[in-house]
DNA sequence: TATTGTTATACTCTATAACTATA
DNA sequence: TATAGTTATAGAGTATAACAATA
């Protein structure tokens, strides 16, 4: 989420005294408040993966191939509803920096098995031990009762679309 | 650089027809699941709002402005999170399209107060009612109650953002 | 000097069509 | 005929710098 205007700066004096604006139906929406989570916690996520150079899609691409080995880019496209297209250069940017390796499907000779290299196992290793710790430090405010219902609801959301 | 696992190991990922990827990690984490969820409900958003040709930016500055008469591009860029340069044609649109009209602002002539005009107010009021009842019907699968948690547990999520 | 609305622009993200080599 | 990976490209979405009018 880009940075909103912080209240804290005094502003003009009608907009002070303009009472704050109503949002009230927007905020009463699931869509609304499920995008706005996302976009904090990807906010702190990005701030916290700089060290690694790191993107969202980067650290779940190469967490699904460490995780996975030898997972066709196919696969990764469905499950992380990329489009094939926009994984190519996702893809070779890993492989470039020396971070996963494709090696011939034993049984498709159209597909190529993704694989982490040592160095990619070592830098997944570390990003996720942190990704980890954001999910129980950076969202302190929510128990861990509360941290697994909201898991628990959000998955029942979007599964149960049709 | 060799990889971590050559591809002669036993494969995991593709050794039947259903490749069940292991994607555990991701999908115990926070912001996974709110962006799954916000794309899936905003999905079934953007069918239900094809027949008024409202995507849900039009949708959300079409609602704030018919709730807030005279209020400026400068608050809709706040409460939006939508910078100011990337609001100036979607604010175009809907002025073109005879739904909102700018009027001079009563005490800073450098601002324009945004309102709905009457055709404005219908297609917004006709619209509002369609999104609330997805709230209910496409998440079915939700009770009241628990509805109203996971939207507490969001705004829990993004308000204690630093 | 700061703010509102604006233009121009660039960069990222996502989507579609079409090609190749295999199956 | 269908699928895996790829290329090229188009369209959204999002970002910064800078300007004129006004505060």
């Amino acid at each position: 989420m880009p940075a909103a205007q912080p209240p804290s700066a005094p502003a003009l004096a009608w907009t002070d005294a303009s009472p704050a604006v109503n949002a009230s139906f927007l905020e009463g929406l699931i869509g609304y408040n499920a995008r706005r989570a996302a976009l904090a916690v990807i906010g702190v996520f990005l701030e916290r993966m700089a060290p690694f150079d790191l993107r969202v899609v980067d650290f779940s691409v190469l967490t699904l191939i460490a995780h996975n080995p030898g997972i066709t880019s196919r696969q990764l496209s469905a499950a992380l509803a990329i489009l094939p297209p926009n994984l190519v250069g996702l893809v070779r940017q890993l492989e470039e920096r020396g971070l996963i390796e494709k090696h011939p499907h034993p049984h498709d000779r159209r597909a190529q098995g993704l694989y982490v290299t040592e160095a990619g196992r070592s830098l997944q290793s570390e990003a996720q031990a942190v990704v980890a710790s954001l999910e129980t430090e950076a969202i302190t405010h929510l128990t861990e009762d509360e941290r697994q219902t909201l898991i628990r609801l959000l998955r029942k959301v979007y599964h149960s679309q049709p």
